[in-house]
DNA sequence: GGTCGTCCGTACAGTACTGTATGGAACGTG
DNA sequence: CACGTTCCATACAGTACTGTACGGACGACC
């Protein structure tokens, strides 16, 4: 049977799936262990409690999803090829879909909150920087950043939350350019 | 004391305010007996379970969230006007900001996904028949839709999740027309 | 082949919530 | 002012999860 020694790592990503499942309520120690063949001895070993689960979990995420990101694409020099590249990164590669939403549900948890704004702090403010290079004055490359990233966040959880509702851009490369130059135009 | 009697409706508006700020989770009878100065006994009066309460909440916000809003602009011939009024009506009369994103970490859930999914093809559709109307053929009028609603939802939840990273739209009434523009512009 | 550190199972309170059963208070209506 | 209906409090299992304590298996290394 499939039964190794359990790494923390295991416990993170499982944690991360299950949240973007079931949301924040969903990160429960005794389903967790169930799923991964294992009891909550287990857990108590590499983790606190379960706050410490959850934050680890989430801090994983944000290197993940936004500082790797952001460094994968920054040494792209023409901002606007940087921008397209970066949306459709976010848009095609997003491997936890549902987990955002999840996270703003609970935007008020002592734990999600300062992830959650470094974040998104973190994401306008790397968007407005490359609207500026675009050539737009600073307060409306902030706004146009805001207004993008808002795009990009609603179209996520509109695929989460329908997916007929919202035309499968994955397949359809040429849905996906025009989405593409919707957020990258100024 | 402010002890009456408690209506149904009571319970219905209370559990939409904790759906907003706490998730589905936090939907719990026995939290919103304490925070209405109830005891349970009450809520099993009025309801048959806790899913009961759920579905009802939710199919109220249905009405009032979408099928009053629409009801209320429809009569506006002027299809611009009319998408400018409706979305200025969403951002700024949301009475429960916070409230999608809860529904949407759940999209899951028996009793959410069924009226999560009539409301975003409900909305979508009444926008896609705006722009239709606009002059854009039936493909382009859908996309560009999709597209409005997302931002739509993405402000909401950027603005529950981190308020310092957007403008404070409702006392800037400047930043909120530049706003509506580019949700109507097609 | 002992021995130590790593990892996991088991057993035990403790907490928070759900539903049900039942009695009683408050209120309108004749 | 009886009287039935409406609404709420109380008390009681039952469930699901959290932490903690402790014991044992298991592998690495000398």
């Amino acid at each position: 049977m499939a039964k190794p020694r359990l790494s923390k790592q295991d416990w993170l990503t499982a944690a991360l799936t299950a949240l973007a499942e079931g949301g924040v309520a969903a990160v429960a120690v005794e389903p967790l262990a169930q799923r991964l063949g294992m009891t909550r001895g287990s857990f108590y070993w590499h983790f606190a409690d379960r706050n410490a689960l959850l934050r680890e979990a989430l801090e994983w995420w944000e290197l993940q999803g936004t500082d790797a990101v952001i460094e994968r694409v920054t040494e792209i020099a023409e901002p606007r090829e940087r921008l397209r590249t970066l949306f459709r990164i976010a848009i095609t590669e997003d491997p936890t879909s549902g987990l955002e939403p999840a996270l703003v549900a609970h935007a008020d948890d002592p734990v999600v909150a300062p992830i959650l704004h470094r974040v998104t702090q973190r994401r306008v403010a790397f968007l407005a920087d490359g609207y500026a290079e675009l050539g737009l004055p600073p307060a409306q490359a902030r706004h146009q950043a805001v207004v993008a990233y808002a795009t990009y966040v609603g179209w996520v959880q509109l695929r989460r939350a329908t997916p007929a509702a919202v035309p499968e851009i994955t397949n359809d490369p040429d849905a996906l350019a025009h989405l593409l130059e919707h957020l990258v135009r100024a």
